[in-house]
DNA sequence: CTGTTAGCGCGTTCAG
DNA sequence: CTGAACGCGCTAACAG
């Protein structure tokens, strides 16, 4: 515990780690024994056959106990580990479960988080994917990424917010917050319609007339539902829904930022809005601060998930909270029994919603 | 837009997706032909052989205009999407780069959307390890990790706070708040022993004098620096470096937790804590509502990250922020660089810290 | 008890 | 212009 002033203990450049069999130009990637250590290797300084390797790594019956002592000391020295890929390519088994996601934001880390609680202890281990956010494939990339990993890098998966319903899941895969459309897939959501009307009757109940949305994807069931809370609450306010105070945000921060600059430069702009997700609401603070309007005293802003950033807004974003990290944990479940056979007790799950005040949410009409 | 009510449109049970080639026991798995679209499958459909295909995948010279269009029509319909896996083992390159961590909490998931930012545009695809927390592996899973993925899976990879120092990398590796000693990887940290000064610089500016720490995981350098910046401030100011009121938290909630038990049961208690993380500090806010303490009024908490959630604790955490979401970012350009054979500026970057006060936080002995 | 052999799915020569 | 053959690292049958 003795603190020890190693810092910027930097010990010259030295070479550069890269690519130091350097293979010119992608010309000829000879396997050249690099860094890794395989089979091969640890088989030949043993001096036994690589079979022999191989059943002391899975612990097989029928290898002499000396041989093994022999073996696992080697493969110990040279640090050996079975190469993930090689083993997934000839076992149907890979004991990993993948995360999908189009890309890492909040939601879908939250998601994560969950996930990881919810195989810890199962023996499995996890990997999560993105494809990057190719824009090329912003649609259907569930279904390449589903491709390129089940079946032979993990044994199942949880698809986040996915943008196609016809998934055909060549195995066990569960989807968290689905996509529209007759349920395919099984799946985990949040009370979206609930949620949203308590978003919306929170901000009536304040006393606002004019309330705008920014929606999110279209394609997605929660989306839908969250537009359609947003409208019911109205009309059961006996308050128009007006088409012009409507703008589709996508679920992005950049589009949202473009629906909330149109929807605040509307001659008669709304005085609070309900943006369909947080990273929306977030957008529409900053569109707000941008334009010189006071939140909450000018406008009011409602988000949607209670992602832990909102919490760090100027100001804090009041929200409604969906128990992402739960329906991450929910959806590990379903995978995990998915995967070893068993039948669910519901294909689908939906977890409630509850509303967070917090700051950026007042009565209107305190500008004067 | 049209909202559409299908919530609950349950379609019934229905066969359950599972193993259904059921492979009885484990016994024999089958390399019965499954879901997964293999080449062979389009070669046979397309009525060429396997290598014409994977001539027509991968743009390939010596193929007819009819035969690429007729192949690529195939593909479409059947869905075929090359296994990453079977690729991997393959090729040396593989366009993935690999974020290894121990768990996925909030401060390796900070890391991880910064890595996600820092590759984006760049063509590369982004896979997230963890090896499950699996108890028995606590010290060395990087190696581990690293052994399983690097060279067949990812081309590179960001390894985030790992646990030992000689990791040989074989190929392109950053480390992201790296282990202590000689610095071996190049790596990427916070300025962490000034932030830990800002933090009780802070608490002593306050007119606090019984200062306790929780410190972090003892193996990690910015767990000494920061330990290190909480004895060099105390000194500063005059006061004495009690032992009795330092505890280790191993940056786990769990002994956190109990460390702060201890703390807070001393027979003179401290009026507060620097705790060397936030998830300790979130802790011992916990720990602190248990023992019917209020805080800021009758013990004041400072951590260090601001991770998302210290925002939305109850106070809302003080804390020293370190740009952790940066860091990935900055991980994952010296990475690219590595991949493609730079020379890298500098193998040690360090990122400023800066102050963040909160609510958790007040002059001691408001409680009278 | 140990070594040999045959692929897992794909990319890449090298002959037809 | 196309197809057969080989090997990436590993596992599971089958011989020795």
């Amino acid at each position: 515990m003795e603190p020890d002033p190693l810092r910027d203990h930097v010990v010259g450049p030295g070479p550069v780690v890269g690519t130091d069999d350097g293979t010119p130009d992608g010309h000829l990637p000879l396997p050249s024994p690099r860094g890794r250590v395989t089979m091969q290797q640890v088989a030949a300084e043993a001096g036994v056959s690589i079979s022999t390797v191989s059943k002391v790594l899975n612990a097989r019956y029928g290898v002499s106990t000396a041989t093994v002592d022999h073996v696992t000391r080697v493969i110990e020295r040279l640090g050996y580990e079975a190469s993930l890929v090689a083993r997934s390519l000839r076992n149907r088994r890979t004991n990993v479960v993948g995360v999908l996601v189009m890309d890492f934001e909040p939601f879908s880390t939250e998601v994560l988080k969950g996930v990881s609680d919810g195989i810890h202890g199962s023996g499995y281990e996890l990997i999560a994917y993105s494809a990057g956010g190719h824009v090329e494939a912003r649609v259907g990339w569930e279904r390449r990424s589903l491709s390129r990993l089940m079946g032979s890098l993990v044994d199942g998966a949880v698809l986040v917010t996915p943008t196609v319903t016809d998934v055909q899941a060549d195995g066990p895969v569960v989807a968290v917050d689905p996509h529209t459309g007759p349920a395919g897939l099984p799946s985990v959501a949040a009370d979206n319609l609930q949620g949203a009307r308590l978003g919306v009757e929170h901000l009536i109940g304040l006393g606002h007339t004019r309330i705008g949305m920014i929606t999110g994807r279209s394609d997605l069931l929660s989306a839908q539902q969250r537009h359609q809370g947003y409208c019911e609450a109205l009309v059961a306010a006996g308050l128009p829904v007006d088409g012009a105070l409507v703008r589709s945000g996508g679920f992005d921060p950049e589009i949202a930022r473009e629906a909330a600059r149109e929807l605040l430069s509307h001659p008669s702009p709304p005085t609070a809005v309900f943006a369909a997700n947080d990273l929306s609401a977030l957008a529409t603070l900053e569109v707000a601060t941008e334009l010189g309007l006071d939140v909450p005293r000018q406008l009011s802003v409602v988000g949607f998930d209670d992602i832990p950033e909102s919490a760090l807004a100027d100001p804090p974003l009041t929200t409604v909270q969906q128990p992402i990290r739960q329906m991450g944990r929910e959806a590990a479940q379903m995978l995990l029994a998915l995967i070893s056979g068993e039948e669910l007790p519901h294909r689908h799950r939906t977890l409630t919603t509850s509303f967070r005040p917090r700051a950026s949410t007042a009565p209107p009409g305190q500008a004067s």
